[in-house]
Parts: C-alpha cells; structure tokens; sequence
DNA sequence: CGCGGGTTTGATGATGCTCAAGCCCGGTGG
DNA sequence: CCACCGGGCTTGAGCATCATCAAACCCGCG
C-alpha cells in the first residue's frame, strides 16, 4: 500500500524502515470515485492527497462558468490547495477525480505532527512546495515565450503519461486555448507528419 | 539598517531581540547601481536578496531575444532565483536594478545555518514559499480567465507602488503583452474616463 | 438503435502581434 | 542656452492567432 510513497520520499529525504512506518500513521487511506471530488470552491481543503493510483486534477470556475485547469496529478504526486489548507480559509478550487482513485490523505494535524516528529519532513515539503513554484514560473514564462503549438508539444514530452489518460478539452485548459484550438493544432501536426 | 527587514520577518514569525540581532549577522549589505545585475542567465545564483531599498527585475531572454519579466521587487521584498540559489544549478534568469538600490544578501551556507540555528527560520522560509506559490497560480489562471485590459487593471490595484517606478514595457512583459498593445490599452482607458 | 459527451470542422470576428514611423522629453555637447 | 540625439512611448496598417458559435461527427453505452 505504501511502496508508491516511499519510492516517492526517498527522491528527496531519507528514512529508515522506524521512521517510515512512524509516517505512515499519519496517512489516512480514501478512494475517490471518477468525478468525485477531494473539495469544491468554497470548501476548507483539508488535506494534502498523495495519490496512490488514480488521476485527478484540480481547477478553478470563473465568473463566465468558464473552467481553467490549474494542475493534473497522477500516481506518485500530491495535489491539494496548498494556500487553504494550509490557512484554513476557503479554496478557490475544485480537485476532482478523473479516474477511479486511491489517495493517502494528511490532515492538518497530522501533517503538523508529521513535521514535528519527524523534522526531516519540513525539508521534504519545502523541496516539494520549491519545485512546484520552480514547474509554475517556468509554466509562465512559456506562456509568454511560446506558441500554442509549442506548448502542446512540450506537454506531450514532459507529461506523456498524462495525456494518455485525460480527456483533451482538459489539456487545452491547462495549456490556456480552446478544445477547438487544441484539436486544429492537433491536425496540423499529424498533417506535417505525414508530408 | 535593519528596520525594514525587521518588520518584514515580524509579518510571518516572531522573533525577540537577541534572536533578531542574531539573524542579522548572516546578512551582507550590498548596493547595486541602477542597471546592475545581481545575477546573469549562466551564473550560480549565490544569494537571496531582501531589498532594503530600490527597485529589481527579474527576467529571462527566449531564443528570439525577446525579454519576459518574472517577477518585480521593491523595498521589503525578496528576489532570488530559488532553484539556482538552492540547488546550485546554474540560472536561467537574470536579476536587475531598476533604481540605485541596497540589499542584504543571504548566501547559501547563511541560509543553511540561520534556518539551523533559528528553526523559525525554516517556517519563515516556508511561508515565503508558499505566498510565492499561490501568488504564482493566480497569476495563471488570471491570464487564462482574464483580457489584457483586466489584468493591466489588477495589476494597477496590486502593485500600485511598483507602476509608479517601472518603465511601461516592462509592466508589458510582465503581463505576457507587446509594449504597443499595453500602450493601447492605456489610451483605451483614459478615453473611458473622459466620458 | 438511439442518445449524449467529447471531439472535430467551418465560418467569422476579436484580440494582440509585427513592422515602420512619429512623437515626446530629458540629457549632452557645442 | 539651444540644437541635437536617443530611448521610450505612441500611433497606424496589415496580419496571425486564437476565440466564438453552430453544426457535424464519432463512439461507447444504456
């Protein structure tokens, strides 16, 4: 149950076997049904999710009922609303479950506890939170530097085990265009292929 | 010297004197002329760089030449390359003085030993992080939920004391648009007001 | 078999980019 | 003190990209 996690710990700190079954008591085990959701808009997240098997993503609604797809998060990842669970105030988001899945959660206190006990781990998730902000700057600067089709095929190289497994419109979203752009720019590129 | 710093470390943890004084003698002052670079695309990034007084950038160059702002800094503020400062790897960045400025610099082996010797030090670090973070996916999914005119507005709003002091295409770059279609959007706007 | 969600296609239009030129203003040197 | 220069901002015209809206298509599932 909990080889994902370790393999997924050990990356970045190292544990013995005392501390690591230490740790794990601090995880409580949830399964998420496709289209369930971990929180929705308005809701205190109240946990970190490490998803052991599983999809999920998280995104925000604007004022026009428009979704934007914030972050995709499959086996071995976290995904949560860092600043709400962390804070205690409302999230923004919604995280949902694209796939049948199976999460490890840490609740507050125990996240709290976890670093206390373990001091290690205030490392371990400062290395987590510097590589997300790390992934989202660089995230930024492309959107600026490059084309949509540029994006897309950076996508394709850096998360090849995500777009196999979330519907496209999704995928636009993350990348910030249209279904219908993503689907032209799909075209295109088969189109090129076969010349 | 350290007033500003202080008030900033007091927004995030509480320090007494002695620890304040303390956590001091890790910082190197130093000035930077307008036009300097803390850091240039290939450096090591050595140094977090609270700014005591003045005005930076940071930014990267794509392969067209084209500059896009990440981040803009003032009094109170922290600019860095985190990745480059933490792991050592060389930056893609570079980190400018708009104005005369003074920073107090942390190195990495400071950084190491305050966040050691005041494990406060290590939430503080943690928190900017985090606001970083937050601060950062709000930034996209703004620029895929809202125009241009909605986010040169916001940005007006959010850092009405950074507008005062920036070249416009600067404030351009930073909204992922061209110094002329900022520049529209400004005329656009005072049009409205005179109406 | 027919329904429905997801994707594709087409036509049209808005937004912002590119390139080129002009304007404004502060700084410099005669 | 003034003419000139240069950088930054503005303006304009034409164009590329992507959004919007509507319709068709595809395919898995009841």
């Amino acid at each position: 149950m909990y080889e994902i996690l370790r393999k997924h710990i050990a990356q970045y700190i190292t544990l013995d076997d005392v501390e690591f079954s230490q740790c794990t008591a601090f995880f409580t085990p949830r399964k998420l049904r496709k289209r369930g959701f971990l929180v929705q808009e308005g809701d205190v997240c109240k946990y970190a999710a490490f998803i052991h098997k599983g999809c999920l993503r998280s995104y925000t609604v604007d004022n026009k009922g428009d979704e934007h797809v914030l972050q995709f998060a499959i086996e071995g990842w976290w995904i949560s609303d860092m600043y709400s669970f962390l804070t205690g105030e409302p999230t923004g988001y919604f995280i949902e479950a694209l796939e049948d899945s199976e999460l490890l959660l840490l609740d507050r206190q125990a996240y709290d506890q976890l670093t206390e006990n373990i001091p290690k781990f205030e490392r371990f998730f400062r290395l987590l939170l510097q590589n997300n902000l790390i992934a989202t700057q660089r995230r930024i600067i492309a959107e600026h530097s490059k084309t949509a089709v540029d994006r897309y095929l950076d996508f394709l190289q850096t998360y090849p085990s995500i777009v196999e497994r979330v519907p496209l419109r999704h995928i636009a979203s993350y990348l910030g265009i249209t279904p219908e752009a993503l689907s032209r720019i799909r075209r295109e590129l088969v189109n090129k292929e076969n010349k």
